[in-house]
Parts: C-alpha cells; sequence; structure tokens
DNA sequence: CGACCTATGTGACAATTGTTACTGTTTGCG
DNA sequence: CGCAAACAGTAACAATTGTCACATAGGTCG
C-alpha cells in the first residue's frame, strides 16, 4: 500500500504517508454506488486512490446536475471544507468505476495542516483546483447555451475517461445537464450533421 | 485602527492584528471602481474593511455574470486561492460603495496559517462560505429559470444592501444575470402584478 | 423652451428549450 | 420464441427567452 500510495500522491511526504498508512482507514465502492449523500453528516476527508466518482449538485425536484470529475490523486473539496465544521454535504458523489477510497478523520485532516507541509500543500492546492472547476461550471451554465453546454460535457467525458468512445446514453446525458433526452437527442443529430459525432447505440463517438 | 480591525474582524487574535498593521497596507477605491480585473496579477490577500463589492465571472463576449458580494469583515477567497500560486485571477471585482480593504503580501498570508491559529481558520471559514456561495449560484442558473433567477438576485441585493428599495436599473440586472433588458422588464411586470414588488423609475420597491 | 439622454414599456417575431405522444429497434430473459 | 424494458428518433406543439423596432416619459442643460 505504501508504493501504490505514494504513486498516486507523489507530492506527499514519506512521514505524512506513514501517518496515512496508521491513520486512516480504507473504503471500496462497486461502479454506479452514491459515495456521499447531500445532507450526510461528513466525518472524512477522501482521498481516491482507485476509480472515478462524478460530483453532482441537487436540486429540489429531483434533478442531478453534474458539477466535476474526481480522479485518483484527487480529493473531495467539499469534504475538506465542510470536515472542518463537521457539516453535511451539500453535494452528492456517486461511483463511476470501482472505487477505493482514503478516509481521513477530520481531526487529523486539521492537525496535519500544521505538521506536514506537504498535506497542507495538497489541500490548498485541491481547493484552488475546485474552485477553478467551479468557476468553469458557472461559465458554462451562465454564458453558453445547451448545444455548448453538451459539447463541454462531452469533451469532459471523454477527458475524463480517456476515451472518445463514449459510453452514454441519451438519458444519462441529459440528467447530468438537467434537461431532457429529447433535447440531447435533437442536438447530437445536429453535432452528427456537423461531423463532431458518429451516434451508436449506446455509445457516442466524438470525432474532433 | 487596530480599534476598527478589531472589531471588523472579532475573531482575530491580538498578535495578528498587531502583525497586520505592522506588514499590510490599505488601499481605497471609490464606488464604480474595478478592484480586479480578470486575467490580473494577484499579490495580495484582500480583507474588506468598509464598503461592499461585487465579484462576476466574465464570459468570452464581454458578459459579467454576478457571482456574490463581499462585505466589511470578509475576505476574496479567490486572492487567496490564487495567491498560493501567484496566479492570475479568474474574476472581476468592482466596488459597489466606497471600499476600503487591507492588502497582505502573498507571502504572509502562508506564513500566518502556521503562525496565526485564527487567521487559519478564518481562511479556511473564507474557503467554505464562498465554495458554498458558489454551489448557490449553481444552483439558481441550474434548475431555475430567469423569473425564479430574478428574484434570487432581488432578494441577494436586498440583503446585501439593508434595505427593500433597490436602487437598480433594468439595463443593470440584465448585464447581471447575462440577460436583455426587455427580458427583465417583462419578468418585472409580472412580479408587480404578483404584487412581490412596486416599480418606479430608478428604484425596484421590494413588497416581500 | 427645445434638444438630448437615459430609463422604461411593449408588440411582433425568431430561436431555443421543454413536453407530449407515438414509433421503431435492440437487448435480455423466462 | 415472444415479451418486456431500455434506448433512440421524430413530429407537433407549448413555453420561455432573445431580438428588433419603436413609443413614451422624465430629467438635464444650454
Amino acid at each position: 500500500m505504501q508504493d501504490s500510495l505514494k504513486k498516486t500522491f507523489p507530492t506527499f511526504s514519506n512521514e505524512l504517508i506513514q501517518d496515512i498508512q496508521n491513520n486512516a482507514s480504507i473504503q471500496t465502492f462497486k461502479a454506479g454506488d452514491v459515495i456521499m449523500r447531500t445532507g450526510q453528516y461528513i466525518n472524512n476527508t477522501m482521498l481516491i486512490t482507485k476509480g472515478q466518482l462524478k460530483v453532482f449538485r441537487e436540486g429540489e425536484n429531483g434533478g442531478e446536475f453534474l458539477m466535476y470529475y474526481l480522479q485518483p490523486g484527487q480529493a473531495c473539496a467539499v469534504s475538506m471544507i465542510c470536515a472542518s465544521k463537521s457539516q453535511t454535504s451539500q453535494i452528492m458523489a456517486k461511483a463511476v468505476d470501482d472505487v477505493e477510497l482514503i478516509m481521513v478523520p477530520l481531526s487529523l485532516m486539521e492537525k496535519w495542516m500544521m505538521e506536514h507541509r506537504t498535506w497542507y500543500e495538497f489541500v490548498i492546492f485541491t481547493y484552488r483546483i475546485r474552485f477553478e472547476e467551479l468557476l468553469e461550471v458557472v461559465d458554462s451554465i451562465a454564458f453558453r447555451a445547451m448545444d455548448e453546454r453538451l459539447e463541454f460535457y462531452l469533451k469532459r467525458h471523454s477527458d475524463a475517461c480517456g476515451s472518445k468512445d463514449l459510453k452514454l446514453s441519451h438519458q444519462e446525458i441529459a440528467t447530468e445537464l438537467n434537461t431532457s433526452r429529447e433535447v440531447i437527442s435533437r442536438l447530437l443529430k445536429k453535432m452528427e450533421q456537423r461531423e463532431l459525432v458518429k451516434l451508436h447505440r449506446n455509445h457516442i463517438e466524438l470525432l474532433t
């Protein structure tokens, strides 16, 4: 485990890794599992070691809006932010693949800020990255129409899974953009006419 | 100045306030001034001591979308986040009133995290508050139509300036919601019919 | 007063998005 | 096989939002 930690979080000092090994626990989730629910109490900061998650904001009427992906080597900023006040989660996170997480109790999360320079830097870096990601999301919905948002969505998905072959149903996309399947079908058709994508059953081929 | 600092930032320890006095400078801006531009280099973390600012995200086509207000006793999270890497600003900030700011050089911003418990807590608190505010903004544009967004906007403005009499033109609202004046006029008329507001020239009276 | 500027109101229409309804196609499974 | 469930396409229409054109009203200033 030490080696894999070292590989996934290359900036961590040896002492920090030692501390993590001694104090943190590991949890695993299956693809599709909900890892964190809106309103749930947060007791741990979560570091991702394996698999991917999607982080959603939930609307009052059951909508779930995709905000960003989390990859191995990253951490859930919300879990850090809430942790400092032992608050409830403002977001919902879902496993894309099988996921493995390191759970750091919030008392240690704070303690390590003082003790481990590399932890401090990691936390600050995480805040920054997530904040910037959130700003990009605001951009995409504040300034762009659905066609551009769809392109943005597909690109992000492609980046996240590292493939141009996206295993997505129209319904799934619609849900995560908080619109309806018909709208997505329509826009995808237009994208196909513009030769940006090629549509197949259950997957979409990005041509760009 | 010590007294006013103590009053505006009541959580700060005396040593921290002393450090601020010895090391930070004060800058003032007039109402309407742009305090920070998108793309501008950030060298300081900014604490607000007097007046209000609005923080915007700018679109490629010149749109400016209002994200949140900053009040005395608060700090610009973006300036903290960017500071840690001496990055350029992702946002634009504008003075609403005459504004007075404390500029903390970024080297101290980091140093104090280790030395002053109350500074550390303030910074973490600031991250949290801004993150949550940003999540609310995402909500309002991801899940709500323009009529509800307008109500949300008016309510926030009213909260920020502590009055039900909003000195706003339709054009100003439209710009900050990234839509057109006509749309705002229409929706305000409907709100007036529902007796939520009373419209006057150059100001809007909130009735709720 | 008259010229001019800003703010607002409004009607007509276009474009985008949301909704309903129905079709066909593929897949998995008893 | 036959059937149900999930996925996809599409037409028709409604609702919302964006755009253009123009009217009106109030305020400022020479």
